[in-house]
DNA sequence: CAACATTTCTACGCTTCGTAGAAATTCCAA
DNA sequence: TTGGAATTTCTACGAAGCGTAGAAATGTTG
């Protein structure tokens, strides 16, 4: 149970984005303003959602364990359990996991990694 | 369009693990004496499904592009586009892509992979 | 308390997936 | 060649997930 759909992840994104536990309402401002596609221009407004829809996703969002939700607050605040790097990294491992031939995954993967990438995993791997 | 249904995932395995190409009524009887978690002991017959639904999940999987179907034989033949450890590569390389911060992700990565694993990777990256 | 804000409940339409019957097509044996 | 058998395609239904939001319940504050 993992995969995010169009709304849920726009969210995510938000709430990524921002340090700060936020409300249903600074959310729905917050995606009215946010095509999702940050080009430099003028983003369409991205319509404003009706507040109980934020709620409703935000609501999915904490029974699958991604969200957080403050209920000692009245407007409850919601927030990212985790960075969005920690849960993309847990998403590869996941992906890894199911795979009875790690290794041989794990080959192909870095055979398509940028140089710069590799660099970093050398790095990263170098002492141990 | 990349998450795959329990059947969808279960004929996959299946075509992975067979080399070659098989037709719809091969794999419905392979799915027929396969439980999917493969336990040493007897498994139970894992019930025959109809030869239709397997084709339409062959279809299914042809249309995302998974599955190559050999339209000249008669009882068509089917096999995986590429081996599960490319198909899982390729995964773990759409999670990562979506992500602003690759190489943060990375990092994540690699610090909750076995010993063994970054011995590999080690070795894979290596030279160059 | 009364009006307002917030949250929860319920629901509907759309898409995907498991499942398969019905219909169309193709092939082989007599 | 023709008719039954095998195969493929078409169509469909129920369950689940998601976008969406109104209605109802609950909490807040003047």
């Amino acid at each position: 149970m993992a995969s995010l759909g169009e709304l849920e992840r726009a969210v995510m994104d938000l709430l990524w984005a921002s340090q700060e536990a936020v409300t249903a309402n600074t959310m729905r401002d917050l995606l009215a303003h946010n095509t999702g596609t940050d080009d430099g221009a003028a983003a369409h407004p991205g319509k404003e959602l009706a507040v109980t829809t934020v709620l409703t996703v935000l609501s999915r969002l904490e029974k699958k364990g991604l969200v957080e939700r403050e209920r000692g607050t009245r407007p409850h605040r919601y927030q990212a359990v985790s960075s969005r790097a920690d849960h993309t990294a847990e998403l590869m491992h996941e992906v890894l996991g199911s795979a009875p031939d790690r290794e041989a995954v794990l080959a192909r993967f870095i055979g398509s990694v940028t140089e710069s990438e590799a660099a970093t995993l050398r790095k990263l791997l170098g002492q141990s």
